[in-house]
DNA sequence: TAGTTCCTTGACAGCGCTGTCATACGTGCC
DNA sequence: GGCACGTATGACAGCGCTGTCAAGGAACTA
């Protein structure tokens, strides 16, 4: 910076408010520093500077994997908002327990950022309570936190409107698919298996848990056994309502394998909106993870801008109903 | 930092050494120190120290999207690896040429991060000319950039393998569909083709360029027509070679839909390994991007750490055939 | 013309660290 | 006991910026 004051002749402190934009700069001079800037190839060191305004200009991510299309979904659309409010991204990938234990020991993004994102953790009390003395915003996305600025989808919702959907088609034996993660349930599993049953008891149709199975579905293997489960049933079901597109697509793969023709014999309506559902032409619930990573920049600029934001704002984020060519009216019941 | 030193009845210069992990500490002081950073929350501010030690602990990667399976993928192998080294990770994306402009014209990187990872940019000379004054390495990934640093897998050779398949299974009128982007056509399209044009040549099966057909593997419709290009022939192909599985699994949904059996009126090779591939069983030639991720982190930690290192290394990685279900041997030619 | 105000610019301290140098304190040796 | 040496620690400057304050000059008013 020194540099760029000499070769336009004008002190580091001129230099620092042209090139900040500040107003009270003669246009004569702010083009003379504007020029020795570019001749010089300069550019503000954001690491000098946030020393002395003690904002870091960095924006946090913690996420599980970038592997995964919600995720890359959702950060390519937060990098652009985020590059244009001239903030960077920090990506941390935490893909296993080691590596989460020690982030949430070290909080390596304590003073090296100006806010954190969290996306996709269902995080223990304890995780939270670390964030929480973090000394900087934090928005919880794809998840709901009390308390919290949170961003997720309308889970209940949307899974209470796809159930629907298979119940106006005539549907009353609707299976239901979790996905099981290495960890458990996600959020928004616990929440479309709510919309699920809320569904099913809206229209008086008796709750039976053996119709609920679960299975990872990157392990194909035991989402045909979750499935041989529920065809092996006493009173098989003629729809299967799959918490996510890739397991749905798993499930019609297997239906279609023995011979159990999706849609005739078997609906299957899948939730995401995935690439994969608009390959297999299944029935879905879509969500838009683009949505979620815009909307969760916004919050989180905000947040960061103006100290007197809600620091608990939640924003729910609609789904919607994209009936395709794997749900059908339900077969007629065989005779008994 | 000085909170810290205050609380362990040291200096701040011995707060400094233990937390870097420097030998010159006593046991007691240092467990003393330890002890009061970790009830204080304390964490190294890396913006101050950069400012002395003049290098930032971070990798910066410049990517077009995080939307699709090969960014995923490699950035989700990169991240766990700098994390280790303890180094972090801002990504730029740079979705449009607006953004474009405007990132060659800034390089927010300058001063702010150790090293720059360029990922899938089919680079003019120009903004390759700004780059190489950016004053940090700068490693290339999933292209091949003269005299400086790059990762890549080994297309020419994937491609050759593939049409190699193709032609051991008798097939001599063998089509080849580029997957065409907004900018034109990448690095590894030139390649794959190269790769195809050599494995016929190889076999002396004639050159007929009418067999290479374009599309953009999103755009469902110009795959279609690049397809009806290829069926309206003369002497149409019995077998076709994508670039890309998302290409191929297009095809082969437009192929069943017109009744042409795959593969037993027409094979269908991909190219990558998708998950589709796999939805599709579809036979491909197979990459790894999350080897590509870590073999460019690992070079790029080299180049910051080695001076020494040779700034213009390459290294290539290798492709596998993947055979599975949608190839098969050419069907006998109908009688002329 | 002198006084007042506003606008532009420069000087300088200090943000939180680290690297260098100096100091203090053992230890071992003749 | 005196000296050299090695190790542990502290003092202090300075990295590249920004914010504050003061100074200088132009413009305007009375």
């Amino acid at each position: 910076m020194a540099d760029v004051a000499e070769r336009a002749g004008v002190s580091a402190s001129t230099v620092s408010r042209t090139l900040r934009g500040l107003s009270n700069v003669s246009p004569d001079v702010r083009a003379r520093v504007e020029q020795a800037a570019r001749e010089l190839n300069f550019a503000v060191s954001r690491h000098a500077s946030s020393l002395v305004t003690g904002r870091t200009g960095v924006v946090a991510v913690l996420v599980p994997t970038l592997n995964s299309w919600f995720m890359g979904s959702a950060l390519s659309a937060l990098g652009p908002l985020l590059r244009a409010a001239d903030m960077e991204l920090t990506v941390y990938v935490i893909p296993d327990l080691a590596e989460r234990a020690s982030f949430f020991e070290q909080l390596p993004a304590r003073r090296n950022a100006d806010a954190l994102l969290v996306f996709s953790f269902d995080l223990t009390e304890e995780e939270g309570a670390r964030l929480d003395d973090l000394g900087m915003p934090v928005v919880y996305v794809s998840q709901h936190a009390d308390g919290r600025a949170s961003v997720y989808v309308d889970d209940v919702a949307g899974a209470r409107n796809g159930t629907r959907h298979l119940l106006h088609l005539g549907h009353r034996r609707i299976a239901f698919v979790q996905s099981r993660g290495a960890t458990g349930f996600s959020f928004s599993s616990y929440g479309r298996l709510l919309g699920y049953q809320q569904a099913l008891a809206e229209a008086d149709v008796p709750r039976d848990d053996a119709l609920v199975v679960a299975a990872p579905p990157e392990d194909k293997r035991a989402v045909v056994e979750a499935l041989g489960a529920l065809l092996s049933l006493r009173e098989p079901p003629t729809a299967v309502f799959a918490e996510q597109d890739e397991l749905a697509a798993s499930l019609i793969r297997a239906l279609r394998r023995s011979g159990i023709e999706v849609p005739e014999r078997m609906s299957v309506l899948g939730f995401d909106d995935q690439p994969v559902a608009d390959w297999f032409d299944l029935s879905t619930v879509s969500q838009s993870p683009s949505d979620m990573g815009r909307v969760a920049g916004e919050l989180v600029l905000e947040l960061i801008n103006d100290p007197e934001a809600d620091p608990g704002r939640h924003v729910v984020l609609p789904t919607h109903l994209i009936p395709r060519a794997t749900t059908a009216p339900a077969p007629l019941a065989d005779p008994a």
